[in-house]
RNA sequence: CGGGGAGUGGCUCAGCCUGGUAGAGCACCUGGUUCGGGACCAGGGGGUCGGAGGUUCGAAUCCUCUCUCCCCGACCA
């Protein structure tokens, strides 16, 4: 039993004025954590508790698969320029040097660090499979840490790692973690939607994100839920799809082929739409791009992509990058749009491009150095590299929506004019085709055809088939049955420790909503809140109310209770102010009507108050657990 | 990194435009009265106004530089 009078819980009256969404508010205001600078925090004693709890559920799940570990969170340059990551990590790496002059980093993952133990120990494959977890601090150089808790530049990570021997084996670690995240966050009281996500660069074959939709989130998702609630489509917004309807297509002038037309001052799509009295859908539309690989020494190599779609879609840059093997995008000048397109924005569009073969995807991502360089490069046959050779060549990525689509709309390359009659494969080619757009809310999920819903949401966990990437780069191997050299193939697999208790805030602030002077109020669940009941004696000055208040807190907690006694000689105002901001979800009035043998227990998530006979209270709270 | 905002007692803020002895509420300490939804009275402690430089007889206030924090964007295995 803790004795409130006793305890560091510094409360605040006001939230500090720096304070935006809901979760840190009130982490402030309850006493949870104070800020030491931007995207650093101290956790005081009621953050430290229910930040333990929370990683106590994720020990018993975790012990359940795997084996826990504890790794450095200082690290060597070595052994992250072994991984290419040294440098691939870029600004977000905290760096340092030691007396000596020898690079060091905070450890903001540790894939490097688990695969050099695989490297060293792992000989057989009949010490496979493993899985290898630890809970440890995280660091990362933020661009813009923010919202309190939710990004930040230290946190608490929950990071596993799995070592197969094939990708059958790699299947069954990836569902136990799967299911040991869906048993840690449902014990926690979270309502998550595990979402299909992007595997970005790192070449991962299958990606899982566990999100909580709230507003205070960073990321979009969008899911469909059949009649009975279940969630039979979700994904993050950068790989989501959707079916599309159909559509239209305009009539053919003249012989059918392409048609250059006037349309003077009709850059926008709002306005040549209703120059020729089509829809938007009709449209082919152009953004066009300069795309971006890190090259050595911290330069940055570029090349063209244009992308097209419908007119009234919008692109996705993760899954346009994705499609155009580069890293980054960024949109391009008006003297680049000269040079690839020999056009001005807003007349911008397909027709006699110099289009780069697929092939030239695969040699060197696509980017190639300029004049004499390009004679070194290998394996290129000499088709290929006329293509190369030839500066306006570009990275043309056409939307799968305009795939199979003729008649169509598009800018001629020239201030004032289009073409009509536009019909891609006979008219235009492209580098690759892809799903590059962005689906939007009510279009149909492309699994069972019920509307998308778009919302943001907060990632609590990854889970993610990483494939050979480290294994093979940093030489883990193993002997397989037949005495056959092997790589072990990896996967790796995190949780945001933090992140479960800011989104559990979040999470029930928007349904509790504000309170009477309009400040954020909410309940913790009682698996993660600090305390599970508060005692409440509501005139500590009372020797009678005090000395009950005692034995209650005494029994709930030989009843196995976390229980805080609120013995402070404050006002019973003060005091159920203070128990409804630490967000515990039980609370025992011990006041008035102890005299008649009552006392009152509050069940927040329920939002019930109720009279209990004091024989009964044990019995009664029990039975809420 | 681009755009916007803010730094005055522990917290929330006023004072700055128009330079002239640093304020309020809450919190804190002492005493008393209160005691079921952030009580009241009396007394008291606490701030070189983010930092540096400048203008001036005189700077929280005007000027220059700088640091930090927040928000939007960019960025983000």
């Amino acid at each position: 039993m803790h004795r409130w009078s006793k305890l560091f819980i510094p409360t605040l009256r006001e939230a500090p004025a720096d304070a935006e969404v809901a979760s840190h508010q009130i982490l402030l205001r309850a006493g949870y954590i104070r800020q030491l600078g931007a995207g650093i925090y101290s956790y005081l004693p009621l953050a430290t508790r229910s930040l333990n709890k929370i990683t106590a559920i994720v020990r018993t799940e975790m012990d359940r698969i795997g084996q826990e570990f504890f790794l450095p969170a200082l690290h060597p340059r070595e052994v992250w320029e072994e991984s290419g990551r040294w440098t691939g990590m870029g600004e977000n790496m905290f760096r340092l040097k030691d007396r000596k002059g020898a690079d060091l980093c905070l450890g903001m993952t540790h894939e490097e660090i688990m695969t050099s133990i695989a490297r060293n120990e792992i000989r057989s494959y009949k010490q496979l499979p493993q899985i290898w977890y630890q809970i440890q601090t995280k660091f990362r150089d933020e661009p813009r840490p923010k919202s309190g808790l939710l990004r930040v530049r230290q946190f608490t990570m929950k990071d596993s790692y799995s070592f197969d021997i094939d990708e059958a084996g790699l299947d069954e670690s990836y569902n136990k973690h799967d299911a040991a995240y869906r048993a840690i966050f449902t014990r926690c009281g979270l309502e998550f939607v595990a979402v299909d996500a992007d595997s970005g660069a790192m070449g991962g074959s299958q990606s899982q994100e566990f999100m909580v939709y709230t507003e205070a989130g960073e990321d979009w998702i969008a899911s469909a839920r059949d009649d009975a609630g279940n969630v039979v489509y979700a994904a993050n917004i950068e790989k989501a799809t959707s079916t599309l309807g159909p559509v239209t297509e305009l009539e053919p002038t003249g012989d059918g082929m392409p048609e250059l037309i006037y349309t003077p001052g009709k850059g926008a799509i709002a306005d040549i739409c209703e120059f020729l009295g089509m829809q938007p859908y009709n449209d082919i539309k152009c953004v066009a791009y300069m795309g971006q690989i890190p090259g050595p020494d911290g330069t940055v190599v570029e090349k063209p992509v244009i992308a097209f779609l419908r007119g009234d879609h919008q692109v996705n840059e993760t899954k346009l990058a994705g499609a155009a093997n580069c890293n980054e995008l960024r949109t391009m000048q008006p003297e680049e749009l000269q040079k690839y397109l020999s056009g001005p924005a807003g007349f911008l569009g397909p027709v006699g491009l110099t289009v780069l073969p697929v092939e030239a995807l695969n040699v060197n991502r696509g980017f190639f150095p300029k004049g004499a360089g390009l004679d070194k490069l290998k394996g290129v046959s000499g088709e290929l590299l006329a293509f190369i050779k030839d500066e306006r060549a570009s990275t043309v990525v056409v939307d799968l929506g305009l795939v199979n689509r003729k008649n169509l709309v598009a800018g001629a390359n020239k201030l004032d004019y289009h073409f009509r009659n536009v019909t891609p494969g006979r008219d235009f080619q492209w580098t690759v085709a892809a799903d590059i757009r962005n689906v939007t809310a009510g279009e149909p999920d492309p699994v069972t055809g019920l509307p998308l819903r778009l919302g943001k949401a907060v990632e609590i966990g990854h889970i993610f088939k990483l494939g050979y990437k480290y294994s093979q780069s940093m030489g883990s191997r193993f002997l397989d049955k037949n005495g056959k050299e092997q790589t072990p193939i990896m996967g790796s697999y995190g949780i945001g420790v933090e992140r479960i208790l800011t989104s559990a805030i979040e999470q029930s602030s928007a349904k509790v909503g504000k309170n009477d002077r309009g400040e954020f109020s909410y309940v913790l669940p009682r698996t993660i809140a600090p305390y599970e009941v508060v005692v409440t004696v509501t005139k500590q000055s009372d020797a009678a109310l005090a000395e009950a208040g005692e034995k209650f807190a005494a029994d709930l907690e030989a009843a196995g209770w976390d229980v805080l006694l609120d013995d402070r000689n404050d006002s019973a105002g003060v005091k159920f102010k203070d128990a409804d901001l630490i967000g515990v979800p039980y609370r025992v009035t011990v006041g008035k009507r102890l005299v008649e043998g009552f006392v009152e227990v509050v069940d927040r998530l329920k939002g019930t108050t109720e009279e209990v006979a004091v024989a009964e209270v044990v019995n009664m709270l029990g039975a809420l657990r």
